[in-house]
DNA sequence: TCGACAAGATTAATCGTTTAATCACGGTAA
DNA sequence: TTACCGTGATTAAACGATTAATCTTGTCGA
């Protein structure tokens, strides 16, 4: 019934005594008005603290100023961040942002698009989740993901940043580096690892981890034996995550090897707690704040162009951003024994 | 202009020759209606497509059906499942959610229920920052913090968390405990301290090591200095989030201390990545899911209880949600030397 | 046979904004 | 004097759903 949230645009009228299309466009700045009186409307709405109906204006207009964001999974680490970065660059620009969760299903991303869509979104920002298809929405649509992602929006230069860590470690000596990946289908971290792997010097050797598959033979937590790469001449760890740079920095120190003393380990995001760990962690950071703001600009962009059949993905002219590298404590350069040559390949008798 | 998002009541109305009244009675159940008529308007709706329009119903009914979350900050990486729970508890009653990040300042906290406020949420939802008085907003709000925080609504039940953790520690065999916080002004911090302490048996030691206050002395990310407590007696670092065992952990790694072999390490919150490091992390896990349900019940109750100028705090019945312990790897019985007497206190010559 | 009543459907008002179309009026040119 | 024009404001029609009030029929009892 009565749910008044406050003055409205009649109530106005009549305290001046004009009409509500005349308070409209005095506060809309459109039509042909006095100055005096735009003015006065303008301050009388002040002074009632005057806030448009975004149901009525949404009705009326078609658009709500909503824009739906659909994460992928919990999870992910980053999504504090993103959501954060979106929701700042989305409200700067007058539009509200409304998330729904897949809960890591694929099954639930279609679920949650749909309940963005029914709540009349006029956009929506996905990142998406492993290899998923993104469905056509018959609204305009951002993609978050990776360069290397069909219609992709914009995104990190996950590659560009793959390259920052490898000549990092190769700078510092490294020759003989292990990558740690969690999942082969992910387009993220494939360009991460072939970024580095690009830039690895003649004569170096770099094997790639795959934690998921390794967890499928010896079982879901079960240790890395990273122990045994390090035997085998690895002198150095890049994950492409800081949460398996963590899984791998605390498996060694727990085995007693000294990091970066003996090895070195690097990850990828710059998590929150990547700074205040022994040693603190050398990672690689996004510009999220660029990203959300170039996502939400490519998206208002083809919301604002009149079609509002507007649908499909949408791309931003700058669709890559550079990452950075942020050196701190579990990277040094490679551990030499007394003796040159240690234990390679062979085993020494 | 044109915006249509899909069919309205009245294409369906026209379809089938019946007033649009008629079709929206059919749908929603109310009114008088032969059941004949009903089935075939249904079939038509679904046949169709049909989905309301919020706007409209917004408009007419005064409720938008969305609900504000307002999140202290994104440092807190509890987020991901807060914002998760709330989410799926919300739109299993049919209520979508908006976020609002207060970028942890409180200013930004107030500017960010303003937002939501403009955009018609019905209620709000609220893990207020630090010490943060809230302010009355006009709309059903509920607070999820501690059970010691005035107007809370629900929350895990910090101070029972705490004394679970004390009593496996204490279980254990451990006597001189370090509990590590981070800043004395959070009621959560607070409650679980004091769950802590209450569970300390009588000639236990339990000293609080205050990481701000630590860090205003020693600088940001400096050191805890966490071997010297070793080296006068204390066998447990019991701290009040995974973060701050996490740090500690990688500390006593890094300076040689063997976890739990020589020291146990507990934490909060059973973080996502708790479970993944070497060791394991022991920790304390709230039931978010049911936090998240008990807090949107209580929300939606005050919304559709009919006064719509309901406004303040509400309660929930079930104000306090158990934790519970999550035994791991970084927790054993203390290290005991061959003399039974390892310095305990004064130094032996 | 008439009135009352219930069931089943319709009418019309309303929510608050936007916006195209229209109107009133004073000034200017013919 | 009259036609015309521009300025500054108003009128009124949407947008789509909800809902109280009303209308139409058919049935049943008196």
């Amino acid at each position: 019934m009565a749910s008044r949230s406050g003055p409205t645009l009649n109530m106005i009228a009549s305290a001046l005594d004009v009409s509500v299309a005349t308070v409209s466009n005095a506060l809309s700045g459109k039509g042909r008005l006095s100055a005096e009186l735009t003015k006065r409307i303008r301050d009388k709405a002040d002074e009632l603290g005057y806030t448009p109906s975004q149901a009525a204006r949404a009705l009326r207009t078609g658009r709500s100023r909503v824009l739906g964001l659909v994460l992928p999974d919990i999870a992910n680490p980053l999504f504090p961040q993103i959501a954060q970065a979106i929701e700042y660059a989305a409200s700067t620009a007058g539009y509200g942002i409304l998330i729904a969760d897949s809960r890591g299903s694929v099954a639930m991303q279609t679920d949650a698009i749909n309940r963005l869509i029914e709540r009349d979104v006029d956009g929506i920002l996905i990142v998406p989740r492993l290899g998923t298809r993104i469905v056509d929405v018959g609204r305009p649509l951002a993609v978050i993901d990776s360069p290397s992602t069909p219609n992709s929006t914009v995104s990190a230069d996950h590659w560009q940043g793959g390259q920052l860590v490898m000549e990092h470690l190769v700078s510092l000596g490294h020759r003989h580096i292990v990558l740690i990946g969690n999942n082969p289908s992910s387009n993220v971290q494939n360009d991460r690892i072939g970024g580095m792997r690009s830039r690895l010097p003649p004569g170096g050797r770099a094997q790639v981890l795959w934690i998921e598959q390794h967890e499928d033979i010896c079982g879901k937590g079960a240790p890395l034996q990273l122990v045994e790469r390090v035997n085998a001449g690895a002198t150095a760890f890049a994950a492409v995550s800081d949460l398996h740079a963590l899984r791998a920095l605390t498996e060694l120190q727990n085995a007693g090897i000294p990091v970066p003393a003996r090895v070195s380990v690097t990850g990828f995001d710059d998590l929150a707690w990547s700074a205040m760990i022994t040693p603190a962690l050398t990672s690689v950071r996004m510009d999220v704040a660029s990203i959300a703001r170039l996502a939400i600009e490519a998206l208002l962009q083809a919301i604002e162009s009149d079609p509002p059949g507007t649908t499909g993905a949408v791309t931003a002219e700058t669709s890559s951003v550079p990452m950075t590298l942020v050196v701190r404590q579990t990277t040094a350069p490679p551990f030499v024994p007394i003796n040159n040559q240690n234990a390679p390949e062979g085993e020494p008798a």
